[in-house]
DNA sequence: GAAAAATCCTTAGATGTCTAATTGACTTGT
DNA sequence: ACAAGTCAATTAGACATCTAAGGATTTTTC
């Protein structure tokens, strides 16, 4: 039967007894978030960046010109929150900010050619994060792992537009 | 072969190109933490607290007495971030701080009546958001997702004492 | 076409978080 | 036994984040 499953849903679940964080997949997976993003930042502040702003470095390193919105929403930040951290990383030279060409509302991100190199920089601690999180799994169980998320992801995407 | 394993170690990896945000487990993780801490938030809002001060208040009624030290060991946060939250805790007559017995350097944090029903209350939307979080997968799959979790955690820990 | 609604960005103010420095209390080494 | 070191809690100050409200520009609706 399901062991860890169970933890939640089942041992406590069917009791109807209260849930301890330990056996709570919402705190587990807040911890190995913690532990990720520590992780990067700690190799992210060598290079005078904060964790956030390598975030939003990184999306647009990889889809420059995009909006403020649409950088937002990749980043799974409010708006507002995106103006002050682009602020800093244009004070810092990294980006720069240009009107959209069509659309008087929006503007269009870019990193500059200091933005990219720090970019390129710093992109092998992403990989050596990536190595520590899936130390001594096979590669079917990274596989599950990635699946697993995915479909957590779109489960809780489903619950908030109101499906299901 | 591994397919997302591949994602970020092998296809990206082996030709040491940029790894980007949707190849990467970190990002991925970041995002259904996300998700999940949000969709709580949005059921304790109901009942007048906030995300993190929920979290706080489930590790007290799960271990009452806590050093703050301890509390904020769990939690994942820095004693400092601890002392303000308990601040507001306790205005709200929500939790109560009494001096350690034996350490005069420690509080013991302790749920107030009013702390215990509202955890109570509060206590089947952690329920909910598992359930959530888990649809569609099989008993199996849910386990799976336990232990991958659990490594992940010990990896990270390990390369943090610097151990391996 | 004009009014209404939606969208994008921004500002203001509140909360949560971190690091660094402080104070007081325990623990250790000699 | 005492000096040095460690540890718990706090404060101060910076940064990241959110919600709410506003201004400007589309887009939609009739």
């Amino acid at each position: 039967m399901a062991e860890n499953l169970t933890k939640a849903l089942i041992d406590d679940g069917e009791t109807g007894e209260a849930i301890p964080p330990e056996h709570s997949i919402g705190y587990q997976v807040l911890r190995v978030n913690h532990d990720m993003t520590e992780a990067m930042a700690r190799f992210v502040g060598r290079h005078g960046i904060s964790g956030p702003h390598w975030g939003y470095l990184r999306h647009i390193y990889f889809a420059d010109g995009l909006s403020q919105r649409e950088l937002s929403d990749r980043m799974a930040r409010q708006g507002a929150t995106t103006v002050t951290a682009l602020k800093r990383l244009e004070k810092a030279g990294l980006v720069e900010s240009r009107p959209h060409e069509s659309d008087q509302r929006k503007n269009r991100i870019y990193l500059t050619e200091k933005g990219r190199k720090l970019v390129e920089e710093i992109m092998p601690h992403v990989r050596e994060v990536e190595e520590i999180a899936f130390r001594g799994f096979s590669p079917k169980e990274a596989d599950a792992f990635w699946d697993a998320v995915g479909r957590m992801r779109r489960n809780f995407n489903d619950a908030r537009e109101g499906r299901l």
